[in-house]
DNA sequence: AGGAATAAGGCATACGTATACCCAAATTAT
DNA sequence: ATAATTTGGGTATACGTATGCCTTATTCCT
């Protein structure tokens, strides 16, 4: 037998003791106020003796409820799949946070966008709901979110907030934040600003914080060069390439703003090997305010994400939509954070 | 009522449309051999149609076992409690993906180490065990550990292994690694190599690593000079605090092997700012390859755990206690990441 | 050919909780 | 004082699956 048989006690064991009958119990932990305070106080204290739990199986059964979330990682399908984008991993934290604080598990997972998330997590009862986290080809995955609205599996996504939004979407106001980074550049003097990551409409984020910059220039009455814009969709390899590119295309610029962190790291390695100081030939910001960046020399002016507004908003927003509650706004302003790369 | 009734499709519906019986269909499901070929392919069709999907809870609640693993992240607790060992979350990809394999839900907490896991998650029948991750104090978590053995807890841990361990540990193989490291150094020309990392037993991964050190300049004849030992714990603040008592006591030293990637960047940039070069006048290896290793300057070495290695085990070794058959071995050699920091 | 083994699946039930409904006693209202 | 509530809790049952125990055809063996 090996194992102990110590039946684990159920509720009908604490009636037992409590001279009371098993609903009576259920109601007490549960806090109904159909039972008296003499007698939930009794029954709680022989909870606590018998080092009683409920059982959370049955009970998501019969109230079919799990009180769980589904946390779910999709990204374009790397290579060897095993780097997590940095910035997402932060967000984890903040997230499980959020759950925690109101009692609710967290279920992880790294698949890719699969179609069988509701059938997976929502059907199978496993999750109340789904959070979803991932940057990649907008156009790629919008069929799936369509159908996680058609079989109405509650879920929110991170991502760029528009009216269009298939679905609840959380975000950082990425416009500002382009506009931020943008006139922290203008105001160090910089005039020809080049804008490293895909600024097309399959990167919804990032054509939004290029718009940002957009923003900033002209309100200084300056003007915006098309060749200053170089895809770069992530990587450090991304970045490298693109300042590479703007150099062997002899463009003139005085500063990078990449759209997120690890271009910029791959832009800065790029530079110094070129022979360009930073910040004095180039200033460089990135996006995102990922750990690494203030390792890097020098440290990288970059623009920080409230990550705590937003684990705290998306499970807000995802618990709303399941209680049919109105969904609280979903816009996070973003922090210029100033660091060495960008002189000062 | 605003929400659709579109009544789940159960086992009895499936039955229904088959024309067995719900038990029938549940064996089929599961693939039981009682159930012929013809019956059970008629049945999967169906289900297909159906999109039906097993109830996890009524599943887990019969069976008793919930095919779910919980995660939990220990560590001292941290002012901010925000930023989780980035080296561990990286190991949290490669459980991720061995748990997946096996068809296993992953349940993730921060939560600080509590005495209540055992009730919260294997009582409860959240999990059938539970995963236990982060460096800490090794003595105060020592009671909580037999509690979770006490209270019949299925768990792993990441750690030392040694004989006396409580509970199954699975670890790398620390005084290995620590012995490379060493080698390594020497094999540079290096001689007096200081150790920056607490050293006894109370943090018994920094302890090994310390000794394979040891055993490496024995093995090479040189001395071990306690005084090259400094306290640390994992912050960069450590590494810098370490370095600067080092400078300040006069001490001679032309290496420097960190017990953490984390010590060595602060160890890196406390020597630049006291106008040592890095290789030349030190060399500097870490520990646990995070990915801003490779991005300081120089890039740093230092030695990388085998993290799928390591997420296999855990959730293998974890299995087999949970199903009671012999447990696989649990030690994980480490390997040696040479980078610009050491020279060459 | 007749009994033994096997195959395929039905029947009944248990897992442990939450909740709709009901009922008696105590309280309040009129 | 009697009807109308309220309080506190009991009864019965449902949530959806998995499994032990039977039953009935088949197939097999000698």
């Amino acid at each position: 037998m090996g194992r102990k048989r110590s039946a684990k006690p159920t509720s009908f064991d604490i009636a037992y003791r409590a001279g009371v009958s098993q609903p009576t119990v259920s109601r007490a932990l549960r806090g109904s106020k159909s039972v008296s305070e003499a007698t939930r106080l009794r029954i709680q204290e022989i909870a606590r003796e018998l080092n009683y739990s409920v059982d959370k199986n049955a009970s998501s059964l019969r109230s079919q409820r799990s009180n769980t979330i589904a946390l779910l990682f999709f990204e374009d399908p790397t290579p060897d799949g095993a780097n997590i984008n940095p910035f997402f991993l932060a967000m984890l934290g903040s997230i499980t946070r959020a759950t925690a604080n109101r009692g609710l598990d967290l279920l992880i997972s790294f698949q890719k966008m699969e179609d069988h998330w509701h059938t997976r997590y929502q059907d199978s009862h496993r999750a109340d709901g789904l959070i979803l986290l991932g940057y990649g080809d907008y156009t790629l995955y919008e069929s799936r979110l369509k159908q996680l609205v058609a079989s109405e599996t509650e879920f929110v996504r991170w991502g760029s907030v528009r009216d269009d939004n298939i679905g609840a979407t959380v975000g950082s106001d990425n416009v500002g934040a382009g506009r931020l980074a943008g006139e922290h550049l203008i105001a160090q003097g910089r005039r020809r600003i080049a804008f490293l990551g895909q600024a097309d409409e399959h990167y919804p984020e990032f054509a939004d914080r290029y718009r940002g910059l957009g923003a900033a220039l002209e309100q200084a009455s300056l003007p915006i060069d098309p060749l200053l814009q170089r895809d770069a969709l992530s990587s450090e390899g991304d970045g490298r390439a693109a300042v590479q590119a703007l150099l062997a295309a002899g463009v003139q610029f005085d500063a990078i703003f990449a759209a997120s962190d690890l271009i910029a790291i791959g832009a800065m390695r790029a530079l110094g090997e070129m022979g360009k100081n930073v910040p004095r030939d180039v200033a460089v910001i990135g996006f995102d305010d990922i750990p690494a960046a203030s390792l890097t020399s020098p440290p990288l002016t970059t623009i920080s994400q409230d990550l705590n507004s937003a684990g705290e908003l998306l499970v807000e927003s995802l618990l709303a939509g399941i209680e049919e509650r109105p969904k609280p706004s979903k816009v996070i302003p973003a922090k210029l954070v100033v660091r060495g790369s960008t002189g000062g």
